[in-house]
DNA sequence: GCTAATCTCC
């Protein structure tokens, strides 16, 4: 009864090709195999004919190309009589359509068996990704042809599984052009072009799929003229070629090659002109994209969703919501693009709102969301909703594992992370080079840079990304040698460093205050490498000058750029600024940036933080009444860490945890250490106008101590103590934790969101070279490691000499007697005592001479 | 005439 109605409505909604029904009884379950059986002789004899059954296996494979799975069962249980390929439709839609089970249960039942059949499951399996099962049916099949062996063949293939591709390749009986180009492919698919390249040249009857894979790996590897050269030779072009030549160029930024080729093309398809609109899109060429986008034809949602990310990216969301309205139909990937983009413009709840409105989620939709949250200062939703996504049993295939790897990587969560890698390598995905690099940049970005070199290492074929990766890795945890000494080896390694690269090497120079190597870098990458500086790599230098004190040479970089500086450049010397206590020009840079981005409430901050470090009270209140005036918003301060699986998450003064009580008693304990210690606080720090005793007791309590005295208390001893804070570090508490890592003994390792600070024994990995407050950056300052470049006259030339005997001395100075009266740009006369790590052992003295440096630098020691 | 294996776009 139930059964009778279900097939109605079924009947109803199918649009099917008028066959006859009428001589079969409906069945909505499979026949048992014995039934099929004798049903099969007793129609043996009907008067069904073989093109009969042909017509009605058109109509089965029809409906599950459609995803009309029920509508072909229908089908399938109606005929009098079937074939074998009925069958392998049937199985073979059911796998299209991702009903395993369905697929399995049928190839179980199905009375005869065809070699088709075997080959329709094996490669179900190898699309489900299920290789392990794949190769148990691939051994049990009673016969394989190619068909077989080229399906396991790229089933490894496309897993990353490249030497086991290789292994099946020359064990199999026959080859033919597919098996060559399942090779190929899966040369290029990893990552080893190299390999690819050589089995290229191995042999010249390639067939003009495999010519395109072989461009279309060159062309993502960024090596465009390699591509453009197998373009060039290649005999016979189709769409394929065209358009990967196409996207090549589109999106290496070279628009009027891909323009000229866009209008040379024969034929232009779907892709031909999305990749144009791509190409313009992401070449912030957003007019021409929407020209091209008009003039197409006929669009997918490919298409549509391209032009939406355009707009997207400008924070347009206004146009990406009408486009996104007007689309006739929205895939995943339009949802998780709008939602990207309203996180991306602070707009958390309306993206939130899509987030729960969609009528499907994948795991972007998830990571996108959580990347919302934790880029909104949101952290405790972006940890809260990663465990819902687990919860909610988000399928993990490979790119999935990407994506959660990239999200552990942006809130830190170091222990998620390794469990994704022991859960990546039991499901067999740990090879292979884009989920290696995912790996790299999760054991970077969690702050674990020894299981980032480790994760370096194992990937086999390391492409550009992979050496950045690790280049940057090292950079931001302030070990400016080993990044360079790994862009030494990336150069010996042959591969050509692009513009990342050197905004990986110049932050590192940056990061250890390495001028000289930085300015050299930035001289010389054009000629060696042929990058073009642009803004980021301008940003770079201008901080790299700014925070050597080099402010003058800062300014006339900026004015001699090729483009107008923007906000981030501008910020790099406000920052710099900053640091060299120099009010004028910090206040004039935070005007410009002011006016370029109103809504960004970091440089209202640190500008108001600039006013009080200099005892500018009223103007520090002025920007603080500002910000309320235009509705910028503070993001608010939060650390947190992980111990046993559990994320504990502070803010200012927080008394929430359960264990508040132990928290702050142990800080005040730790206070009183502090003080024997030496340790005086930076009140000049706080923003707000108060008592002296007052601003102690803030700075006591902020987020990031919390989480360090929490740390101490509850991660085992031995172990790092990790520590994530959503902005920068507060300057008198890295002071405090450098003394608490020696006091306590422990490795406190401290992400803010520009770097990573590893303390131990009482210093810090960045050397306290990095955005601190006020005037004070000498005040607390271990082994300042400098030099300055050409140095314009005054006082960076004292730095320089300074610096240069500290670090040949290896000595660090611990009075501020000296810096200040630099900082003034007064005559360098007073007197530094200089000491090896925690003692004092002499007193330097600094004289003018006639000679180049204008300095004498000497030190007497004391004599105990 | 139907069913299986290789390449390009968000």
């Amino acid at each position: 009864m139930r059964g009778n109605y279900l097939l109605r409505q079924l009947h109803s909604s199918c649009s099917i090709p008028s066959y006859n029904f009428q001589s079969a009884k409906p069945k909505n379950s499979y026949p048992s195999k014995k039934k099929l059986t004798s049903q099969n002789n007793k129609l043996q004899n009907s008067s069904t004919t073989d093109s009969d059954i042909v017509k009605w296996n058109i109509a089965i494979t029809t409906h599950m190309r459609h995803g009309q799975c029920e509508c072909a069962l229908r089908v399938f249980n109606s005929m009098p009589r079937r074939s074998s390929v009925s069958y392998n439709a049937m199985i073979s839609g059911y796998l299209q359509n991702h009903k395993f089970d369905l697929a399995r249960d049928l190839f179980d039942k199905m009375p005869d068996r065809d070699l088709f059949s075997w080959n329709v499951m094996l490669t179900g399996h190898v699309r489900n990704r299920d290789l392990n099962t794949a190769r148990a049916l691939f051994e049990r099949m009673p016969e394989r042809d190619i068909v077989s062996w080229n399906a396991m063949l790229s089933g490894y293939a496309q897993n990353g599984f490249v030497d086991e591709a290789r292994e099946i390749f020359d064990k199999m009986p026959h080859k033919n052009e597919i098996s060559w180009n399942g090779l190929l492919a899966a040369y290029v698919q990893n990552g080893r072009i190299e390999d690819a390249k050589r089995l290229f040249e191995s042999k010249m009857d390639w067939t003009i799929v495999s010519w395109n894979c072989m461009m279309g790996g060159f062309v993502r590897k960024r090596r465009l003229v390699d591509a453009r050269r197998v373009f060039n030779r290649m005999a016979v072009r189709d769409e394929v070629s065209w358009n990967t030549i196409i996207t090549g160029y589109a999106q290496n930024g070279e628009m009027e090659e891909a323009r000229r080729l866009f209008e040379e093309s024969p034929i232009r398809d779907v892709f031909t002109w999305t990749a144009m609109i791509s190409g313009y899109v992401q070449n912030g060429k957003l007019d021409e994209a929407r020209s091209i986008f008009d003039r197409m034809p006929a669009k997918n949602s490919v298409s549509w969703n391209a032009m939406i990310a355009g707009y997207v990216q400008r924070k347009r969301m206004d146009m990406a919501r009408e486009l996104f309205e007007a689309m006739p139909s929205r895939n995943v990937s339009s949802w998780n693009t709008m939602i990207t983009g309203y996180a991306r413009s602070g707009d958390i709840a309306h993206a939130r709102n899509l987030f729960d409105s969609m009528p499907q989620r994948d795991s972007i939709s998830w990571s996108a969301m959580i990347a919302g949250y934790s880029q909104n200062g949101c952290s405790e939703e972006a940890l809260h909703l990663f465990v819902e996504m687990q919860r909610d049993g988000e399928r993990l295939n490979r790119s999935s594992f990407t994506c959660a790897l990239s999200t552990c990587s942006s809130i830190a969560a170091l222990e998620l992370g390794k469990q994704l890698h022991g859960r990546l390598v039991k499901a067999g995905y740990h090879t292979g080079w884009y989920v290696g690099n995912a790996l790299l940049a999760m054991y970077c970005k969690c702050g674990s840079i020894d299981n980032a070199h480790d994760a370096f290492q194992e990937i086999l074929e390391k492409d550009v990304v992979s050496w950045n990766t690790m280049i940057h890795g090292y950079a931001r945890h302030g070990f400016g040698e080993e990044a360079l000494t790994v862009f030494e080896l990336m150069k010996t390694a042959g591969i050509r460093p692009d513009d990342a690269t050197m905004v990986a090497v110049l932050s590192a120079c940056s990061h250890a205050g390495l001028v000289d190597k930085g300015s050299e870098y930035f001289y010389s990458m054009n000629r060696d490498y042929g990058i073009t500086a642009n803004s980021v790599h301008y940003t770079c230098m201008v901080d790299l000058l700014g925070r050597a004190g080099n402010l003058e040479e800062a300014q006339n970089l900026m004015k001699n750029m090729p483009v107008k500086p923007d906000a981030a450049t501008w910020g790099a010397l406000l920052g710099a600024s900053r640091i060299h206590g120099n009010t004028e020009l910090g206040e004039k840079a935070a005007r410009i940036i002011f006016e370029m981005e109103p809504h960004n409430s970091g440089m209202y901050i640190l500008l108001s933080k600039l006013y009080a470090a200099s005892g500018r009270w009223s103007d520090a209140g002025k920007m603080r009444l500002e910000m309320k005036n235009k509705g910028v918003k503070k993001v608010p301060g939060y650390s947190w860490l992980e111990v046993q699986n559990k994320i504990h998450t502070f803010k200012v003064g927080d008394t929430s945890h359960p264990h508040t009580d132990k928290i702050y008693n142990f800080l005040e304990e730790l206070d009183l250490k502090l003080k024997e210690e030496g340790y005086v606080s930076s009140t000049k720090l706080v923003m707000h106008d108060v008592e002296e005793e007052e601003k102690v007791h803030m700075l006591k309590y902020h987020s990031e101590k919390l989480a360090v005295a929490y740390g101490i208390l509850f991660v085992p001893p031995g172990r790092p103590i990790r520590v994530i804070k959503n902005l920068r570090v507060c300057e008198d508490c890295h002071n405090a934790i450098k003394f608490i890592s020696r006091i306590v003994g422990r490795l406190i390792i401290l992400r803010d969101n520009h770097r990573f600070h590893h303390f131990e024994g009482g210093s810090c990995s960045c050397r306290d070279y990095w955005m601190s407050g006020g005037n004070l950056v000498a005040l607390s300052n271990p082994l300042i490691r400098a030099g300055i470049s050409k140095t314009t006259p005054t006082f960076a030339k004292y730095y320089k000499l300074l610096f240069l005997y500290l670090e040949y001395a290896n000595m660090r100075i611990c009075s501020d007697t000296l810096l200040d009266r630099v900082q003034d740009r007064k005559e360098v006369q007073g007197k530094v005592l200089c000491c090896s790590k925690h003692e004092v052992v002499g007193e330097l003295s600094l004289t003018q001479t006639d000679d180049e440096d204008g300095m004498y630098a000497n030190v007497r020691p004391y004599s105990l």
